[in-house]
DNA sequence: CACGCTGTGTGCGCCAGCGCACAAAGCAAC
DNA sequence: GTTGCTTTGTGCGCTGGCGCACACAGCGTG
């Protein structure tokens, strides 16, 4: 944990006392220090400094933020831990962001997790200032941003999958994805196509198609597939599929109730 | 749980031939669908419907748009091509989302690019409106709403990394990053963690470690990491590296110019 | 109807990364 | 110094996915 001395690095003009007696400026962190002359007096008052010491959780997967996090010398990850415990960082936040975007994105919580991955100093900021901020958006703003919130999950669930879920797996992921943004049970889609989109072999895609059609779960000949048994390819994929459903469902006004 | 749609709920009510002979419903789209009643009818006027067939591409990394898309019976992949050309999807948008985030995150463009893979309809706004939705934004949103875009990139490219690249490739892109991040040239941080983070075995990183130390580049013992040569770590990693940072300078306040 | 193109099936050698097991090398505390 | 724990090094067999090569099957067109 020298890094904490290590801050007169940043300006290599102060002395090492000054930073430790003294506050730590919060303009060392990059967003802070782009705020708007207004806003920035307004917040300053409210910043609270603190320690990040290595392995801090700021928050946990589902639960509501209560602050929002600076870091200036801390360094900070975002990381999805899989049911089985196995973990896949989605994001990296340093001193030139802020830990917590859900709150501004109008979502309030993330399936994934914030740890202090290299200790430090930072700020932070009560939960209710930065809502603050989403509620002064207009309502249409406000609608976008939950749906980005929910992209986002939809990103980082597929970092995820990339990492630790195999082809089978993820093939039954994107036949889903794809089948809820579609309007019946049929896809126009060549294993080509979906080989390109998931990133992997053609021949791979056929092999797990191979072995979903012999299972019963889907029917397909060139470039046309039709999902005969939605459970069975629930069960045969990953976690990621039913995690990003519920985010957009919790994100997403309930999908159509018009008139 | 089928689909996110609606057209169920719709077909339910309508007949299939008046979405064929008439124009289609905009509210098929749960996004446009949501809309506060007064934007609805401003935004109403505004927006064209229109094909969008199989393999169309709607927006090219790093091009600004020209238009935002609401896809109702079509299916947007977000995808992201390598140098070498091999691709990965980042992100899938039906008829529950909008295709070019982008403009009212403040970016104006991605690093990605965005390709019909299912054929079908949808409507299109003129890129200014959805802007102005940012613009209405406070200076402070607008800065937060940056930061996200800039966010949003790091987590596609590491879905994208996850996918394509090596151990050894993805170890100098994780250690880049960090440095990035910190104040010196010394990390503290074990390799057990980095594995966690990069969800690769501790031997793997091991390993990598080892031809890097080897090569030079770091020197490391017991959860604490110097890196020596900085360049030597940039020609060994990945594109990732730099397509992301290169994003956090375009989309973000010049980093660091404070006095 | 033969041709050609696109899409799917399959086999084979190869290798990166995994899981496991264990050894050795700091560092800490008594 | 001895003991104990954490961190790093290394070996080994296994397997999922890759790259390549080729066969075959629909379908469209001339």
């Amino acid at each position: 944990m020298d890094n904490f001395d290590s801050v007169n690095g940043v300006d290599g003009v102060d002395k090492v006392d000054r930073v430790d007696s003294a506050d730590s400026d919060p303009r060392q962190n990059h967003l802070l220090a782009a705020l708007p002359a207004q806003e920035c007096s307004d917040w300053m008052a409210l910043l609270e400094p603190v320690d990040m010491p290595l392995g801090q959780v700021l928050y946990e997967p589902r639960v509501a933020l209560e602050y929002v996090y600076f870091p200036t010398t801390a360094i900070v990850s975002l990381l999805y831990v899989m049911e089985n415990g196995a973990s896949a960082e989605i994001a990296m936040v340093g001193n030139e962001g802020i830990v917590g975007i859900s709150l501004f994105m109008g979502g309030d919580s993330t399936p994934s997790r914030a740890v202090v991955q290299s200790g430090g100093k930072g700020y932070r900021l009560l939960a209710q200032v930065i809502k603050d901020e989403f509620n002064r958006a207009g309502p249409v703003l406000q609608l976008l941003l939950r749906y980005t919130q929910a992209l986002i999950t939809q990103m980082s669930q597929i970092a995820v999958c990339n990492r630790h879920h195999s082809v089978d797996q993820q093939l039954c992921r994107w036949l889903l994805q794809s089948l809820d943004r579609s309007q019946n049970n049929e896809l126009m889609m060549t294993q080509e196509l979906i080989a390109n989109m998931l990133g992997v072999r053609r021949e791979g895609v056929t092999e797990s198609a191979v072995k979903l059609q012999r299972a019963g779960f889907i029917r397909y000949a060139r470039g046309h597939i039709s999902v005969l048994n939605r459970t069975g390819l629930e069960r045969r994929t990953c976690e990621c599929y039913a995690v990003v459903k519920k985010e957009y469902e919790r994100l997403l006004p309930s999908p159509i109730k018009r008139a």
